[in-house]
RNA sequence: GUCCCCAUCGUCUAGAGGCCUAGGACACUGCCCUUUCACGGCGGCGACAGGGGUUCGAAUCCCCUUGGGGACGCCA
């Protein structure tokens, strides 16, 4: 038997790291067997579902690179197949029109929640036998056996045993003749010939209602696997409030997908000590079995490790793939200057995300219009200003721009005026970027190019030959730093 | 409230009766490395929710308590 599996999202928001990782769940788990994944749209509510949030998904599922085989499905376009099975399940006596109003069913709500009971429907319209006013609009309700019990032998929890006395019967059909969540998945899943329900434990109680149809239609029971929820940080649902749960969210922060994909299977599922996983090696190892049964919290310490880790180790020029995206955005211009995937080898260990790198790599492209405040003040003062000078002018006629020639030029020159390496890298590092951080010295000037560096160099020795007559600090917004450096 | 699920360091987890004086990772932290920031290396801190059983022996099995989560819609 070919293993099935689906991913089926309802269109009202984003993908959020929750759906995320059940999707992935689901696809490894084809993936590892050779089977089906397939990607179903459940937009049954017409009111909240959109086809920005279609696009959206379908977005997020493109940058994992969660693939399927088959969909996306579309639950509005199959009306007819629903109405059909309904139409069936109602001439075989197994679901029935009910008229009872909304109102009656919010006071019957009441009524149980006052008497400490679960909210359920009490079954009125159950026993009609076709006495149907015609001129009321009713909902079909499914009729749900009343003794006995439901057991489900979930991959992950184990065996579940639900009674039938919990249950009641649940609308199937709205009132307006569209069909409603726990029948369009139980006939799609069945048309679909799913052969594993992998989904959020927050379904585990809707389950022995969907075995009840399934059993009713005659259907074959697909096995299921209740995957934990995620937690926020503080343990509570994950929510807006707990940072960022899109999973486009993400990728606008300056994450890798493998870093999101990585942390997402980690997160409920492990082998042995292992924390860094290909995808390979996942679709490999990977056993939904395996999931964890406790829900777990998000942390983003951890993401950012491993956002690190394939920043890192990735192919740089896979990096800088994703680095451009995010150089673009911040409105960088990298057609002058150089190659990305060189800054992405000079930058790649002081990053832990691609918005951090795109940041700290302008000075690689366009110069920048002020000092930092405490680095200028701390570095380019008047004492050094010579050896800048002289170290500028060995630069401009180093017969090769290459990174070790460069460093060995500034070992030479500190050395000639008595400075410690540091002495005199910390001031140029200043000058050519405008900060006290970066990659080291000797790279960063190679990659910066001669010609601005030799541009750079001068404009800090005029500013520290100038240093002690300007009174005011430097800031960012100083016009003074601003007159000196463009 | 009723029903369902869950419970090892702050967080993610290893652990399927003796290998556990409970291992790893993130975070935090000490030292080393170092031209900045980092990376890296070597250490440190830190947990079996509580109580009963079962057993020669329990983090591991059972029960209760407590705590957390979920479901209870003409939402999905």
């Amino acid at each position: 038997m070919t293993i099935r599996t689906r991913f089926a999202p309802s269109p009202t928001g984003y993908l959020h790291v929750g759906g995320a990782r059940t999707a992935l769940y689901s696809w490894l788990y084809a993936r590892k067997h050779g089977g089906t994944f397939i990607l179903r749209i459940e937009d049954t509510d017409l009111e909240r579902s959109t086809s920005e949030s279609v696009d959206v998904i379908l977005e997020g599922m493109a940058w994992l690179g969660l693939n399927y085989d088959e969909g996306p499905f579309y639950q509005t376009r199959r009306f007819d197949r629903y109405r059909e099975v309904i139409k069936q399940l109602v001439n075989e006596g197994k679901a029935y029109p009910c008229y009872c109003s909304r109102e009656r069913l919010e006071i019957l709500r009441a009524e149980q929640t006052a008497a400490k009971a679960k909210p359920r429907y009490d079954g009125r319209c159950r026993n009609l036998d076709g006495i149907a006013p015609a001129d009321t609009q009713a909902v079909i309700r499914f009729k749900n056996p009343q003794d006995g019990e439901v057991g489900i032998d979930d991959l992950i929890k184990g065996r579940v045993v639900i009674r039938n006395s919990e249950l009641d019967d649940l609308i199937i059909a709205r009132s307006d003749g569209t069909p409603t969540y726990n029948f369009t998945v139980v006939v799609d899943d069945w048309d679909m010939r799913v052969t594993h329900v992998i989904r959020g434990d927050d379904h585990l109680n809707n389950t022995p209602r969907q075995i009840n149809i399934l059993k009713a239609l005659g259907a074959d029971l697909p096995l299921y696997a209740h995957v934990p929820m995620i937690l926020g940080t503080d343990g509570q649902r994950l929510s807006k409030r707990h940072g960022a749960v899109s999973v486009m969210q993400y990728r606008e922060t300056g994450f890798l997908p493998e870093a999101l994909l990585n942390y997402l299977v980690r997160l409920g599922w492990s082998h042995g000590d292992q924390e860094i996983f290909s995808i390979d090696e996942l679709i490999q190892l990977f056993d939904i079995g395996d999931v964890n049964r406790a829900a777990s919290a998000f942390n983003t310490e951890k993401l950012l490790w491993l956002n690190q880790h394939y920043i890192k180790t990735g192919d740089p020029v896979y990096v800088a793939g994703h680095l451009g995206w995010h150089m673009q955005r911040l409105g960088i211009d990298i057609s002058l200057g150089p190659d990305l995937s060189e800054v992405v080898t000079a930058q790649r260990e002081r990053c832990k995300t691609l918005v951090e790198m795109a940041q700290n790599s302008r000075y690689f492209y366009e110069d920048f219009a002020a000092y930092d405040e405490k680095a200028a003040a701390k570095n380019l003062k008047p004492e050094t200003a010579e050896a800048l000078a002289n170290l500028g002018k060995r630069l401009a006629d180093l017969p090769c721009w290459s990174a070790v020639a460069i460093h060995q030029t500034i070992n030479e020159v500190a050395e000639l005026h008595n400075l410690n390496m540091g002495k005199l890298a910390q001031p140029l590092r200043v000058a050519l970027t405008g900060t006290a951080v970066s990659p080291p010295i000797d790279v960063t000037a190679q990659l910066i190019g001669r010609e601005r560096v030799l541009h750079r160099i001068a404009t800090a020795v005029e500013y520290m030959r100038n240093f002690a007559l300007i009174s005011a600090p430097m800031s960012a917004s100083s016009l003074t730093a601003k007159d000196q450096l463009t």
